[in-house]
DNA sequence: ATCGGCCACTGAACCGGTTTAGTTAAGTTT
DNA sequence: AAACTTAACTAAACCGGTTCAGTGGCCGAT
């Protein structure tokens, strides 16, 4: 069927080694025979066998991605389509696959990560999402799998790590907030399970903390639109409710804004509003989200490029960081007109 | 390293071969010997190198799946992250793996199939989006790519489909509306370029004859919120503007939506609408949105049993119908209030 | 002139399975 | 009892590369 390492070597005249020499731009030939062996190898229309050069080398050339996610959740966060796209802008120029998988069921998520390392799918794994504490270090230590972290984990990696600052984004909506006037400013967070849920909310504490504002109106929610509700509604309850709620994503954001106004709030008049993803739909909401605009494009191509770089041994081992993300300002922000900020006209 | 198919040939005192027989179900060794194989091989804990079996079987053990979107129009969709996950549920029972690819460009999705097929990554695809005339029929009778498509293209294809009927949820949802009392209702359409996007239009066009209505509002916008905010705006500035409008996805639904409700017009007091899909957030929009609820999950799980019975030359070669996703009401269609309905309260 | 060292290259082993051809022993046929 | 079939198994080729151990020839050093 397809031309294989042999034929190049008949049709040059020469050994199966000496192709493989030259072919992979090693010493052993001289030069001449180099040429001569690359012309026939092109004139023949000779590729590699992915097949044959993963056996003998032992590398799968693919790396692994492995999403855990509540498939409720899956469908909603607009973010790993668009990583993953990036990842493959880096991937496809390199001969490298994506091998994904999902996980869905708790225990699910390990049995991934194992089947791809004992199997020899793929060279490397793109941790995303990281956790608290997060196991997956030691599992993939243990697999003696190569992994590149999207942020550092707060436990200690011998991997690489991409980072994107989220708490940037975060303090600047505050900050933004406390601009326009508001004193009582509420954070819906992610789950705290999270680095990404944790860092966020420590921004938010911490930007109030610059401003002399308190900062106890925090309830924790899973990302979704359900928990974001929950939210939303312990927070409008309270009998001095905030006047502004900062919320972990848009889809908690959306859900939660909605809910303020089948309660007959206006926002932003009574309640402003802000997220982060910067969704495509957040421009669309009555009234537009103002949100945080990560660039999940960007950061999966760096993290590819990262984890690609280490397997070929030619990453130096620091952390690369990426422009942080920063607020896209909307409708759904405005003064208070409630009693509680004198300035406001 | 790992135990190999030798060590277990030595250690069971037979050859290589025979465990390969034996392991495989094959004939050729007795039934005690095939036992006693499977013992050590299982006392040794050998398990088998896909890279070995991948070489010597020319079979890649993985599906492919290419997704061909606009970037800014991959991340709000919800339909392929869950419809990955139900691909992996079979998969991962099975041995296989996913080969995800994301093509961005207009050239970069030929590229993709050839590159899969080219480097045997895959031993079939999944193609979904399924388009007019699809160009990727021929593509992968030319590749020898086997494959399974997302209903039945329009083209004669020797590829099984697994279908679900989309045009029982959009006949559901007109009569819904007419049932409300509606005479004028529109249609903002998905790109007619996509099966989908036709399929949807002609069941619209289809039921309205049905009542006697006519179908001549109906504007073509590519499923992404900005062109689902300007077909909105195109019909709500006509002398004789629809009652309800009937989208074809969620994402052109909700910014349909917002921008009707920015413009004065109470839903679904002024204007009914309804979506497709029943995205997670449908529900906690301000009114919730009515919607057809698809299911990805089961669509992606049974795809990839489809295709690999294919490959397994079990499949019968029928196309697998799976049952037609139907209408959920929420808050988002109403009767009219105007003067075109007397019979409204 | 002779030895050592290096360059360019060959032949073969190897990665870990599958598969084919061949061998042996037992059983069946006439 | 000789001839034939078949089951059970082995040895070796094969998939298509990479890599190691040689080998011969040329060169410079002594």
């Amino acid at each position: 069927m397809a031309v294989t390492i042999s034929d190049v070597a008949r049709a040059a005249g020469v050994s199966k080694g000496a192709v493989s020499y030259a072919l992979n731009g090693q010493a052993g030939v001289s030069e001449d025979t180099r040429r001569r062996i690359l012309s026939t190898a092109a004139a023949l229309g000779w590729t590699p066998s992915l097949r044959a050069r993963s056996l003998s080398s032992s590398k799968a050339y693919a790396l692994g991605l492995v999403v855990a996610r509540d498939p409720k959740l899956l469908g909603s966060d607009p973010f790993f389509p668009t990583f993953i796209a990036g990842i493959e802008t880096t991937l496809a120029d390199r001969g490298y696959s994506l091998v994904l998988t999902v996980a869905t069921k708790p225990g699910a998520e390990e049995a991934s990560y194992r089947r791809l390392a004992h199997e020899g799918r793929v060279d490397g794994v793109i941790l995303s999402d990281m956790r608290t504490d997060d196991s997956r270090i030691a599992l993939l230590l243990e697999l003696g799998l190569a992994a590149v972290t999207l942020n550092r984990p707060n436990t200690l990696s011998p991997f690489p790590a991409v980072c994107m600052d989220d708490t940037e984004g975060i303090s600047q909506a505050v900050q933004h907030l406390v601009d326009l006037g508001h004193t009582r400013i509420a954070h819906v967070g992610g789950s705290q399970h999270y680095i990404h849920g944790l860092s966020r909310r420590n921004a938010w504490a911490n930007t109030l903390d610059l401003n002399g504002l308190h900062h106890d109106l925090f309830i924790e929610a899973d990302f979704g639109a359900l928990e974001g509700v929950a939210a939303t509604a312990d927070l409008l309850a309270r009998t001095n409710p905030p006047t502004a709620i900062v919320y972990a994503n848009d889809i908690m954001a959306t859900a939660g804004q909605a809910y303020a106004q089948q309660h007959g709030l206006r926002i932003p008049d009574d309640l402003s509003i802000t997220g982060y993803d910067n969704t495509e739909y957040a421009q669309y909401l009555n009234p537009a989200l103002t949100s945080i605009g990560s660039d999940p494009l960007l950061w999966g191509s760096a993290a590819a490029q990262v984890l690609l770089n280490q397997l070929e041994g030619t990453h130096d081992g620091d952390d690369v960081v990426l422009p942080a993300p920063g607020l896209i300002t909307r409708g759904s922000t405005a003064a208070p007109q409630g009693r509680s900020t004198p300035g406001s006209s």
